[in-house]
DNA sequence: TACATATGTTTGCGACGCTTACATTGGCAA
DNA sequence: TTGCCAATGTAAGCGTCGCAAACATATGTA
Protein backbone atom coordinates (compact mmCIF):
# COMPACT_ATOMS: atom_id res chain seq x y z
CA UNK A 1 0.00 0.00 0.00
CA UNK A 2 2.05 2.65 1.22
CA UNK A 3 5.19 1.36 -0.94
CA UNK A 4 6.75 3.90 -2.83
CA UNK A 5 6.52 4.69 -6.07
CA UNK A 6 8.54 7.83 -6.86
CA UNK A 7 9.38 9.88 -9.62
CA UNK A 8 11.16 6.40 -10.85
CA UNK A 9 9.00 3.58 -11.08
CA UNK A 10 9.99 0.00 -10.92
CA UNK A 11 8.43 -2.22 -14.05
CA UNK A 12 5.76 -4.57 -12.57
CA UNK A 13 4.82 -6.36 -16.32
CA UNK A 14 6.53 -7.23 -19.25
CA UNK A 15 4.89 -4.11 -20.66
CA UNK A 16 6.01 -0.86 -19.23
CA UNK A 17 2.75 0.52 -19.23
CA UNK A 18 4.19 3.86 -19.91
CA UNK A 19 8.16 3.31 -20.75
CA UNK A 20 8.17 6.33 -23.14
CA UNK A 21 7.17 9.43 -20.64
CA UNK A 22 9.08 7.24 -17.99
CA UNK A 23 12.37 7.30 -19.69
CA UNK A 24 11.79 11.26 -20.74
CA UNK A 25 11.44 11.61 -17.14
CA UNK A 26 14.73 9.52 -16.20
CA UNK A 27 16.77 11.52 -18.63
CA UNK A 28 15.31 14.60 -17.24
CA UNK A 29 16.36 13.69 -13.79
CA UNK A 30 20.07 12.33 -15.01
CA UNK A 31 20.54 15.03 -16.52
CA UNK A 32 19.64 17.98 -13.86
CA UNK A 33 21.36 15.59 -11.26
CA UNK A 34 24.26 14.45 -12.82
CA UNK A 35 25.11 17.41 -15.84
CA UNK A 36 24.21 16.79 -19.47
CA UNK A 37 27.37 14.99 -20.27
CA UNK A 38 27.77 12.69 -17.13
CA UNK A 39 24.34 10.39 -18.13
CA UNK A 40 23.52 7.43 -20.33
CA UNK A 41 20.19 5.85 -22.18
CA UNK A 42 21.14 3.28 -20.77
CA UNK A 43 21.83 4.15 -17.20
CA UNK A 44 17.91 5.66 -17.96
CA UNK A 45 16.89 2.26 -18.98
CA UNK A 46 18.11 1.33 -15.67
CA UNK A 47 16.11 3.89 -13.98
CA UNK A 48 12.93 2.78 -15.94
CA UNK A 49 13.58 -0.93 -14.81
CA UNK A 50 14.03 -1.84 -18.27
CA UNK A 51 16.68 -3.23 -20.98
CA UNK A 52 18.89 -1.32 -22.75
CA UNK A 53 17.22 -2.17 -26.02
CA UNK A 54 13.66 -0.88 -25.02
CA UNK A 55 14.12 2.74 -25.51
CA UNK A 56 14.85 1.81 -29.56
CA UNK A 57 11.18 0.52 -29.99
CA UNK A 58 9.56 3.98 -28.90
CA UNK A 59 12.30 6.50 -30.12
CA UNK A 60 14.30 6.35 -33.29
CA UNK A 61 18.06 7.49 -32.06
CA UNK A 62 19.15 9.29 -28.47
CA UNK A 63 19.01 12.22 -30.39
CA UNK A 64 15.40 11.92 -30.52
CA UNK A 65 15.06 11.00 -26.92
CA UNK A 66 16.76 14.28 -25.79
CA UNK A 67 14.56 15.89 -28.27
CA UNK A 68 12.00 14.76 -26.88
CA UNK A 69 13.12 15.81 -23.25
CA UNK A 70 13.69 19.64 -24.30
CA UNK A 71 10.29 19.35 -26.60
CA UNK A 72 8.93 19.03 -22.94
CA UNK A 73 10.48 21.71 -20.99
CA UNK A 74 10.54 23.82 -23.83
CA UNK A 75 6.69 23.41 -23.44
CA UNK A 76 6.90 24.20 -19.56
CA UNK A 77 8.93 27.15 -20.29
CA UNK A 78 6.80 29.00 -22.37
CA UNK A 79 3.78 28.12 -19.98
CA UNK A 80 5.24 29.46 -16.88
CA UNK A 81 6.22 32.58 -18.81
CA UNK A 82 2.84 33.16 -19.78
CA UNK A 83 1.44 32.70 -16.50
CA UNK A 84 3.45 34.94 -15.43
CA UNK A 85 2.73 37.62 -18.05
CA UNK A 86 -1.29 36.89 -17.46
CA UNK A 87 -0.39 37.92 -13.66
CA UNK A 88 -0.15 41.30 -14.01
CA UNK A 89 -2.09 44.15 -16.05
CA UNK A 90 -0.83 44.91 -19.56
CA UNK A 91 1.17 48.15 -19.30
CA UNK A 92 2.58 47.84 -16.16
CA UNK A 93 6.15 47.66 -15.29
CA UNK A 94 5.43 44.83 -12.66
CA UNK A 95 4.65 42.94 -15.80
CA UNK A 96 8.00 43.06 -17.34
CA UNK A 97 9.77 42.40 -14.81
CA UNK A 98 7.86 39.19 -13.60
CA UNK A 99 8.31 37.92 -17.34
CA UNK A 100 11.92 38.08 -17.27
CA UNK A 101 12.24 37.09 -13.33
CA UNK A 102 10.07 33.98 -14.80
CA UNK A 103 12.34 33.32 -17.65
CA UNK A 104 15.62 33.54 -14.79
CA UNK A 105 13.59 31.24 -12.82
CA UNK A 106 13.15 28.60 -14.56
CA UNK A 107 16.69 28.40 -15.59
CA UNK A 108 17.87 28.37 -11.66
CA UNK A 109 15.10 25.97 -11.36
CA UNK A 110 16.38 23.40 -13.76
CA UNK A 111 19.94 24.32 -15.30
CA UNK A 112 20.49 21.26 -16.74
CA UNK A 113 17.53 21.30 -18.66
CA UNK A 114 17.69 24.62 -19.61
CA UNK A 115 20.91 24.17 -20.96
CA UNK A 116 20.32 21.61 -22.49
CA UNK A 117 17.20 23.21 -24.33
CA UNK A 118 19.42 25.54 -26.01
CA UNK A 119 23.00 23.58 -26.55
CA UNK A 120 20.47 20.80 -28.49
CA UNK A 121 18.78 23.03 -30.77
CA UNK A 122 21.86 24.61 -31.89
CA UNK A 123 22.03 23.67 -35.82
CA UNK A 124 18.88 22.48 -35.54
CA UNK A 125 17.04 25.13 -36.63
CA UNK A 126 15.44 22.87 -39.21
CA UNK A 127 13.63 21.74 -36.30
CA UNK A 128 9.79 22.68 -37.49
CA UNK A 129 8.57 21.97 -33.84
CA UNK A 130 10.99 23.22 -31.84
CA UNK A 131 11.76 26.35 -33.83
CA UNK A 132 7.58 27.61 -33.39
CA UNK A 133 7.74 26.66 -29.92
CA UNK A 134 10.79 29.41 -29.92
CA UNK A 135 9.15 31.96 -32.02
CA UNK A 136 5.94 32.00 -29.97
CA UNK A 137 7.86 32.31 -26.41
CA UNK A 138 9.72 35.28 -28.12
CA UNK A 139 6.49 36.19 -29.36
CA UNK A 140 5.10 36.31 -25.74
CA UNK A 141 7.45 38.82 -24.65
CA UNK A 142 7.18 41.24 -28.40
CA UNK A 143 3.67 41.22 -27.28
CA UNK A 144 4.27 42.07 -23.33
CA UNK A 145 6.64 45.06 -24.54
CA UNK A 146 4.46 46.23 -27.63
CA UNK A 147 2.02 46.59 -24.74
CA UNK A 148 4.07 48.36 -22.37
CA UNK A 149 5.20 51.03 -25.14
CA UNK A 150 1.85 50.83 -26.69
CA UNK A 151 2.96 50.65 -29.71
CA UNK A 152 2.17 48.13 -32.19
CA UNK A 153 3.01 44.42 -31.96
CA UNK A 154 4.70 44.18 -35.31
CA UNK A 155 6.20 47.52 -34.79
CA UNK A 156 10.47 47.09 -35.43
CA UNK A 157 10.71 48.92 -32.19
CA UNK A 158 8.81 46.39 -30.14
CA UNK A 159 10.49 43.46 -32.39
CA UNK A 160 13.80 45.16 -31.40
CA UNK A 161 13.34 46.26 -27.48
CA UNK A 162 11.97 42.32 -26.53
CA UNK A 163 15.02 40.63 -28.08
CA UNK A 164 17.35 43.08 -26.34
CA UNK A 165 15.19 42.15 -23.16
CA UNK A 166 15.73 38.33 -23.75
CA UNK A 167 19.32 38.72 -24.54
CA UNK A 168 19.64 40.39 -21.52
CA UNK A 169 18.17 37.73 -19.34
CA UNK A 170 19.12 35.19 -21.35
CA UNK A 171 22.88 35.65 -21.14
CA UNK A 172 21.79 36.50 -17.07
CA UNK A 173 20.91 33.11 -16.38
CA UNK A 174 23.76 31.46 -18.55
CA UNK A 175 26.30 33.09 -16.19
CA UNK A 176 24.93 32.68 -13.32
CA UNK A 177 24.67 29.30 -14.41
CA UNK A 178 28.20 29.12 -14.95
CA UNK A 179 28.73 30.70 -11.75
CA UNK A 180 30.54 33.43 -13.42
CA UNK A 181 29.88 35.98 -10.71
CA UNK A 182 31.37 35.03 -7.42
CA UNK A 183 32.24 36.25 -4.00
CA UNK A 184 32.93 40.19 -4.35
CA UNK A 185 31.63 40.08 -7.70
CA UNK A 186 28.02 39.37 -7.07
CA UNK A 187 25.63 41.62 -8.33
CA UNK A 188 21.82 42.35 -6.93
CA UNK A 189 19.65 40.93 -9.02
CA UNK A 190 16.87 43.36 -8.27
CA UNK A 191 18.90 46.14 -9.05
CA UNK A 192 20.15 44.61 -12.39
CA UNK A 193 16.84 43.75 -13.65
CA UNK A 194 15.87 47.35 -12.53
CA UNK A 195 18.41 49.18 -14.25
CA UNK A 196 17.66 46.64 -17.52
CA UNK A 197 14.17 47.43 -17.40
CA UNK A 198 14.51 51.56 -17.18
CA UNK A 199 17.25 51.59 -19.99
CA UNK A 200 15.47 49.62 -22.42
CA UNK A 201 11.90 50.07 -21.49
CA UNK A 202 12.01 53.96 -21.53
CA UNK A 203 8.63 56.20 -20.69
CA UNK A 204 8.38 58.49 -23.80
CA UNK B 1 59.59 21.58 -50.35
CA UNK B 2 56.44 23.01 -50.89
CA UNK B 3 54.65 19.82 -49.27
CA UNK B 4 51.35 21.07 -47.53
CA UNK B 5 51.89 20.94 -43.94
CA UNK B 6 48.64 22.29 -43.10
CA UNK B 7 47.27 22.58 -39.35
CA UNK B 8 47.20 19.33 -39.21
CA UNK B 9 50.69 17.39 -39.97
CA UNK B 10 51.21 13.37 -40.19
CA UNK B 11 53.95 12.54 -37.44
CA UNK B 12 57.31 11.66 -39.08
CA UNK B 13 59.18 9.78 -36.34
CA UNK B 14 58.16 7.90 -33.25
CA UNK B 15 58.12 10.60 -31.22
CA UNK B 16 55.81 13.55 -32.21
CA UNK B 17 57.51 16.39 -30.98
CA UNK B 18 54.63 18.26 -30.08
CA UNK B 19 51.63 16.05 -29.63
CA UNK B 20 50.38 18.23 -26.52
CA UNK B 21 49.79 21.41 -28.82
CA UNK B 22 48.77 19.20 -31.72
CA UNK B 23 46.17 17.21 -29.95
CA UNK B 24 44.90 20.56 -28.45
CA UNK B 25 44.74 22.16 -31.72
CA UNK B 26 42.82 19.11 -33.23
CA UNK B 27 40.48 18.74 -30.73
CA UNK B 28 39.47 22.61 -31.24
CA UNK B 29 39.30 21.89 -35.10
CA UNK B 30 36.84 19.03 -34.67
CA UNK B 31 34.74 20.98 -32.49
CA UNK B 32 34.26 23.82 -34.66
CA UNK B 33 34.07 21.22 -37.48
CA UNK B 34 31.89 18.51 -36.71
CA UNK B 35 30.36 20.06 -33.09
CA UNK B 36 31.27 19.33 -29.26
CA UNK B 37 28.78 16.85 -29.04
CA UNK B 38 29.87 14.62 -32.30
CA UNK B 39 33.50 14.30 -32.19
CA UNK B 40 36.04 11.84 -29.83
CA UNK B 41 39.23 12.14 -28.79
CA UNK B 42 40.29 8.83 -30.76
CA UNK B 43 39.61 10.53 -33.87
CA UNK B 44 41.65 13.71 -33.17
CA UNK B 45 44.59 11.21 -32.22
CA UNK B 46 43.95 10.16 -35.83
CA UNK B 47 44.12 13.62 -36.72
CA UNK B 48 47.50 13.67 -35.20
CA UNK B 49 48.75 10.48 -36.26
CA UNK B 50 48.76 9.47 -33.51
CA UNK B 51 47.81 6.46 -31.68
CA UNK B 52 44.71 6.47 -29.17
CA UNK B 53 46.33 5.96 -25.93
CA UNK B 54 48.97 8.41 -26.50
CA UNK B 55 47.09 11.29 -25.16
CA UNK B 56 46.79 10.27 -21.70
CA UNK B 57 50.80 10.36 -21.47
CA UNK B 58 50.01 14.56 -21.58
CA UNK B 59 46.80 14.83 -19.93
CA UNK B 60 45.12 12.68 -17.05
CA UNK B 61 41.50 12.22 -18.72
CA UNK B 62 39.33 13.37 -21.78
CA UNK B 63 38.10 16.25 -19.48
CA UNK B 64 41.52 17.69 -19.16
CA UNK B 65 42.32 17.73 -22.71
CA UNK B 66 39.18 20.04 -23.01
CA UNK B 67 39.69 22.45 -20.09
CA UNK B 68 43.01 22.75 -22.63
CA UNK B 69 41.43 23.81 -25.35
CA UNK B 70 39.10 25.79 -23.45
CA UNK B 71 41.79 27.60 -21.54
CA UNK B 72 43.56 28.86 -25.01
CA UNK B 73 40.32 29.70 -26.01
CA UNK B 74 39.84 32.08 -23.16
CA UNK B 75 43.46 33.48 -23.63
CA UNK B 76 42.79 34.11 -27.17
CA UNK B 77 39.04 35.98 -26.27
CA UNK B 78 40.36 38.18 -23.53
CA UNK B 79 43.45 39.46 -26.04
CA UNK B 80 41.09 39.96 -28.85
CA UNK B 81 38.88 42.22 -25.97
CA UNK B 82 42.04 43.99 -25.13
CA UNK B 83 43.03 44.69 -28.33
CA UNK B 84 39.25 45.99 -29.21
CA UNK B 85 39.58 48.51 -26.07
CA UNK B 86 42.81 49.77 -26.52
CA UNK B 87 41.58 50.34 -29.80
CA UNK B 88 39.73 53.33 -28.81
CA UNK B 89 39.98 56.42 -26.78
CA UNK B 90 38.66 55.98 -22.86
CA UNK B 91 35.01 57.58 -22.61
CA UNK B 92 34.26 57.25 -26.20
CA UNK B 93 30.95 55.29 -27.31
CA UNK B 94 32.96 53.78 -29.96
CA UNK B 95 34.95 51.92 -27.28
CA UNK B 96 32.62 49.94 -25.91
CA UNK B 97 30.55 49.22 -28.74
CA UNK B 98 33.68 47.81 -30.26
CA UNK B 99 34.21 45.78 -27.00
CA UNK B 100 30.94 44.24 -27.24
CA UNK B 101 31.82 43.63 -30.52
CA UNK B 102 34.61 41.90 -29.99
CA UNK B 103 32.77 39.93 -28.05
CA UNK B 104 30.28 38.95 -30.26
CA UNK B 105 32.01 38.75 -33.12
CA UNK B 106 34.55 36.05 -31.72
CA UNK B 107 31.43 33.76 -30.81
CA UNK B 108 30.16 33.76 -34.24
CA UNK B 109 33.96 33.49 -35.72
CA UNK B 110 34.19 30.26 -33.42
CA UNK B 111 31.05 29.12 -32.25
CA UNK B 112 32.05 25.65 -31.35
CA UNK B 113 34.56 26.77 -29.15
CA UNK B 114 32.93 30.01 -27.65
CA UNK B 115 30.06 27.65 -26.56
CA UNK B 116 32.30 24.75 -24.87
CA UNK B 117 34.06 27.46 -23.06
CA UNK B 118 30.94 27.74 -21.36
CA UNK B 119 29.51 24.60 -20.97
CA UNK B 120 32.80 23.54 -19.58
CA UNK B 121 33.48 25.60 -17.23
CA UNK B 122 29.62 24.64 -15.76
CA UNK B 123 30.00 23.38 -12.05
CA UNK B 124 33.55 23.77 -12.30
CA UNK B 125 34.33 27.28 -10.34
CA UNK B 126 36.75 25.32 -8.75
CA UNK B 127 39.07 25.44 -11.08
CA UNK B 128 41.57 28.63 -10.45
CA UNK B 129 42.78 29.65 -12.87
CA UNK B 130 39.64 29.51 -15.47
CA UNK B 131 38.00 31.53 -12.58
CA UNK B 132 40.58 33.83 -12.89
CA UNK B 133 40.77 34.10 -16.18
CA UNK B 134 36.70 34.74 -16.37
CA UNK B 135 37.28 37.61 -13.63
CA UNK B 136 39.95 39.12 -15.79
CA UNK B 137 37.70 39.64 -18.64
CA UNK B 138 34.88 41.42 -17.02
CA UNK B 139 37.43 43.16 -15.01
CA UNK B 140 37.94 44.93 -18.87
CA UNK B 141 34.26 45.49 -19.40
CA UNK B 142 34.27 46.95 -16.02
CA UNK B 143 37.35 49.50 -16.83
CA UNK B 144 35.76 50.44 -19.75
CA UNK B 145 32.18 51.57 -18.87
CA UNK B 146 33.54 52.73 -15.38
CA UNK B 147 36.32 55.29 -17.92
CA UNK B 148 32.94 55.69 -20.04
CA UNK B 149 30.59 56.85 -17.55
CA UNK B 150 33.59 59.26 -15.01
CA UNK B 151 33.36 57.02 -12.72
CA UNK B 152 35.48 54.90 -10.02
CA UNK B 153 36.30 51.26 -10.91
CA UNK B 154 34.96 50.12 -7.98
CA UNK B 155 31.43 51.11 -7.60
CA UNK B 156 28.68 49.16 -7.48
CA UNK B 157 27.10 51.48 -10.28
CA UNK B 158 30.17 50.36 -12.83
CA UNK B 159 30.16 46.46 -11.84
CA UNK B 160 26.27 46.64 -12.24
CA UNK B 161 26.49 48.16 -15.47
CA UNK B 162 28.89 46.35 -16.59
CA UNK B 163 27.27 42.86 -15.97
CA UNK B 164 24.30 44.30 -17.49
CA UNK B 165 26.22 44.46 -20.80
CA UNK B 166 27.89 41.05 -20.81
CA UNK B 167 24.42 39.62 -19.94
CA UNK B 168 23.43 41.60 -23.17
CA UNK B 169 26.56 40.63 -25.48
CA UNK B 170 26.45 36.62 -23.86
CA UNK B 171 22.32 36.44 -24.54
CA UNK B 172 22.82 37.76 -27.61
CA UNK B 173 25.88 35.79 -28.95
CA UNK B 174 24.45 32.52 -27.79
CA UNK B 175 20.76 33.21 -29.04
CA UNK B 176 22.80 33.87 -32.93
CA UNK B 177 24.57 30.70 -32.71
CA UNK B 178 21.21 28.61 -31.73
CA UNK B 179 19.84 30.61 -35.08
CA UNK B 180 17.12 31.82 -32.82
CA UNK B 181 16.63 34.85 -35.17
CA UNK B 182 15.43 33.30 -38.13
CA UNK B 183 13.45 35.04 -41.17
CA UNK B 184 11.47 37.63 -40.71
CA UNK B 185 12.47 37.53 -36.81
CA UNK B 186 16.00 38.80 -37.29
CA UNK B 187 17.12 42.03 -35.93
CA UNK B 188 19.73 44.52 -37.73
CA UNK B 189 22.60 44.01 -35.32
CA UNK B 190 23.95 47.70 -35.45
CA UNK B 191 20.68 48.78 -34.50
CA UNK B 192 20.37 46.61 -31.40
CA UNK B 193 24.06 47.63 -29.88
CA UNK B 194 23.05 51.31 -30.20
CA UNK B 195 20.00 51.01 -28.41
CA UNK B 196 21.54 48.68 -25.82
CA UNK B 197 24.00 51.36 -25.09
CA UNK B 198 22.07 53.94 -25.40
CA UNK B 199 20.11 52.45 -22.21
CA UNK B 200 22.65 51.00 -20.24
CA UNK B 201 25.02 53.96 -20.58
CA UNK B 202 23.16 57.29 -20.05
CA UNK B 203 24.62 60.19 -19.67
CA UNK B 204 24.30 61.70 -16.95
C1' DT C 1 -9.69 -19.05 -30.06
C1' DA C 2 -6.34 -17.33 -33.29
C1' DC C 3 -3.59 -14.08 -35.02
C1' DA C 4 -1.51 -9.29 -35.91
C1' DT C 5 0.66 -5.76 -33.55
C1' DA C 6 2.90 -3.45 -29.93
C1' DT C 7 6.38 -3.74 -26.80
C1' DG C 8 9.61 -5.98 -24.22
C1' DT C 9 14.43 -9.14 -23.79
C1' DT C 10 18.79 -11.33 -25.27
C1' DT C 11 22.66 -11.24 -27.76
C1' DG C 12 26.09 -9.04 -30.26
C1' DC C 13 28.82 -5.44 -32.90
C1' DG C 14 31.81 -1.48 -33.28
C1' DA C 15 33.52 2.82 -31.13
C1' DC C 16 35.10 5.02 -27.31
C1' DG C 17 37.61 6.30 -22.82
C1' DC C 18 41.14 4.72 -20.35
C1' DT C 19 44.74 1.32 -18.22
C1' DT C 20 48.61 -1.67 -18.35
C1' DA C 21 52.65 -3.65 -20.27
C1' DC C 22 55.98 -3.06 -23.50
C1' DA C 23 58.89 -0.49 -27.32
C1' DT C 24 61.53 3.34 -29.02
C1' DT C 25 63.91 7.52 -28.76
C1' DG C 26 66.66 11.64 -27.43
C1' DG C 27 69.51 13.69 -24.01
C1' DC C 28 72.80 13.66 -20.36
C1' DA C 29 76.53 11.71 -17.38
C1' DA C 30 80.47 9.05 -17.27
C1' DT D 1 81.55 7.82 -27.63
C1' DT D 2 78.95 4.99 -24.76
C1' DG D 3 75.33 3.69 -21.74
C1' DC D 4 71.42 4.46 -19.32
C1' DC D 5 67.13 7.00 -17.92
C1' DA D 6 63.13 9.57 -18.54
C1' DA D 7 59.99 10.93 -21.87
C1' DT D 8 56.93 9.46 -25.10
C1' DG D 9 55.17 6.40 -28.23
C1' DT D 10 52.39 1.49 -29.40
C1' DA D 11 49.54 -2.76 -28.70
C1' DA D 12 46.26 -5.17 -26.34
C1' DG D 13 42.49 -5.35 -23.38
C1' DC D 14 38.53 -3.91 -20.09
C1' DG D 15 34.01 -1.94 -19.30
C1' DT D 16 30.43 1.04 -21.13
C1' DC D 17 27.78 2.87 -24.53
C1' DG D 18 24.60 3.41 -28.70
C1' DC D 19 22.21 0.67 -31.51
C1' DA D 20 20.48 -3.46 -34.48
C1' DA D 21 18.60 -8.17 -35.13
C1' DA D 22 16.30 -12.05 -33.68
C1' DC D 23 13.26 -13.69 -30.50
C1' DA D 24 9.55 -13.59 -26.60
C1' DT D 25 5.36 -11.95 -24.49
C1' DA D 26 1.21 -9.28 -23.86
C1' DT D 27 -2.94 -6.88 -25.86
C1' DG D 28 -6.85 -6.19 -28.72
C1' DT D 29 -9.80 -7.57 -32.20
C1' DA D 30 -11.91 -10.85 -35.79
Amino acid sequence: MAEGKGLIQEKKNYHHGNLKGQLLEAVRHLVETKGADEFSIAEACRLAGVSTAAPYKHFKDRHEILRGVVFLGMLRMRERMQEAADAHAAGTVARVAALGQSYIDFARAEPGLFRMMFSLTAGHQDDEELSRMGDETLGIVVGVVADHLAIPLESEEAKLRAYALWCFVHGHSFLMLDDKLHGEKMVDEGQLLLIVGEGMLPRV
